[in-house]
DNA sequence: CGTACCATTGACGACGGTCAAAAAACGTGG
DNA sequence: CCACGTTTTTTGACCGTCGTCAATGGTACG
């Protein structure tokens, strides 16, 4: 098969423990892209890698998050995504990256030595076509993102909300890693228009905010509504 | 060398002439991948694929505009972006397109059987690499849409003209192959607020409309510092 | 020459941005 | 544990950009 599954829960590079304990779940898949990496931690706002740096390195994310973004002269931000446990990053370039990534909590992150990776899928044709699918995983990615950018404040929230919840596995509730100015970026919006809407969200009965990082879903229906 | 060396000009495939008149220009690179083609014909707003259709060629755009998009329920559209002579799409998708493709104008196009592609992508370790680096251009063309988008209205009028300038290689004025409906719905405004905008650049003194398709640049500067 | 279609222009309103201030959350050190 | 300063978030008032609705004008094609 020359196209990827891409079914919305698989992650390619399947879960990677190298940090001593062994891994609870069964061992399945254990990739050997994988084998050539390396835990690091990187404190809360610290840079992964810069927006115009050569990419080294493809890196897949242990625990916490991290945003893509590219910064501006004049201070204002565009954040291209958030990758959350599991998720891989760092594909997204030509000769240089095209955004910077940044850890938004402290952050746990294999790092794979790209020259490793792309000798090895010099040799072995279907290590190439993962790389190609992966990078299609980026492009649709990015394709949402243009889609999400179409749609009113209140929509563009609740569409995050609801694929953030998916991303986490989460149902009821989730615990946003991220803070507002980071959402404001993402969808394209001032702090305060993330804010009110949330307080409107909230006052429409569609969540309910116990904590500003919180966010549970007391109507579902009326989020999927939202996102269209 | 792994990566793209993506400059500017240059589009994958080469330039191919396979309706019997010999190519005037050298030839240069001809390229296996277009011998598996065939060259044909698409009136004006004629669908080449559909936004669900299992992706089954990739195609090359001899002459005219192509333009990708997603049509939803409610009869809005969002156009992801245009295609001139020369450039390959097509290759946007997973299991299937992401978007249609639709001719603008009459359009002749190179269409290459992806089953082909893919067994020589199977055998040949460079060519899924080449299928690599056209998929990260598209990527970067839905990165950039994304940029556009949190322009203001004349910027991203200024930007989208600029960026068909370089694309047709043309400096003082360019002819634009789509209607407004589709710089609207590219730029995610309404046809008035496009329209608005290229008369208020005229009356600017940026550009010069002789005709609403055409649009003579007369202070470049102008354009390219809203661009920013 | 008539008939669609497409583009332009105007009046008005709404959504979201800007500026400003208050309130809450967080981290640090006493 | 509390006091303090900093950062983040919320809320309010006001304004500007762009969307909506409507009408006119222009262009292409049969």
């Amino acid at each position: 098969m020359w196209h990827s599954a891409s079914s919305s829960r698989d992650r390619e590079f399947a879960a990677c423990e190298t940090d001593g304990r062994a891994s609870s779940a069964a061992v399945v898949d254990r990739d050997p892209l994988e084998c050539i990496g390396s835990v690091v931690a990187f404190p809360r706002n610290r840079e992964i890698y810069g927006q115009n740096d050569p990419p080294f390195h493809v890196y897949k994310l242990i625990s916490g998050a991290v945003r893509t973004c590219k910064h501006f002269a004049d201070g204002r931000r565009q954040v291209g995504g958030f990758y959350l446990a599991n998720d891989v990053f760092g594909l997204e370039m030509g000769a240089a990256h095209l955004m910077a990534a940044e850890a938004i909590g402290n952050a746990r992150i294999v790092i794979i030595r790209r020259p490793a990776l792309m000798s090895l899928a010099e040799r072995e044709t279907d290590v190439a076509l993962r790389l190609w699918a992966l990078t299609m995983r980026e492009l649709r990615r990015a394709h949402d993102h243009v889609l999400l950018l179409m749609k009113s404040a209140p929509e563009r929230v609740a569409s995050l909300l609801l694929t953030l919840a998916e991303q986490m596995d989460k149902d009821g509730a989730i615990d946003l890693p991220m803070p507002r100015r980071d959402i404001a970026d993402y969808l394209e919006l001032t702090i305060e228009t993330v804010s009110r809407t949330f307080s409107d969200l909230q006052a429409g009965g569609a969540i309910e905010l116990p904590a500003s990082h919180r966010v549970v879903f007391r109507d579902r229906r009326a989020l999927e509504k939202l996102r269209g």
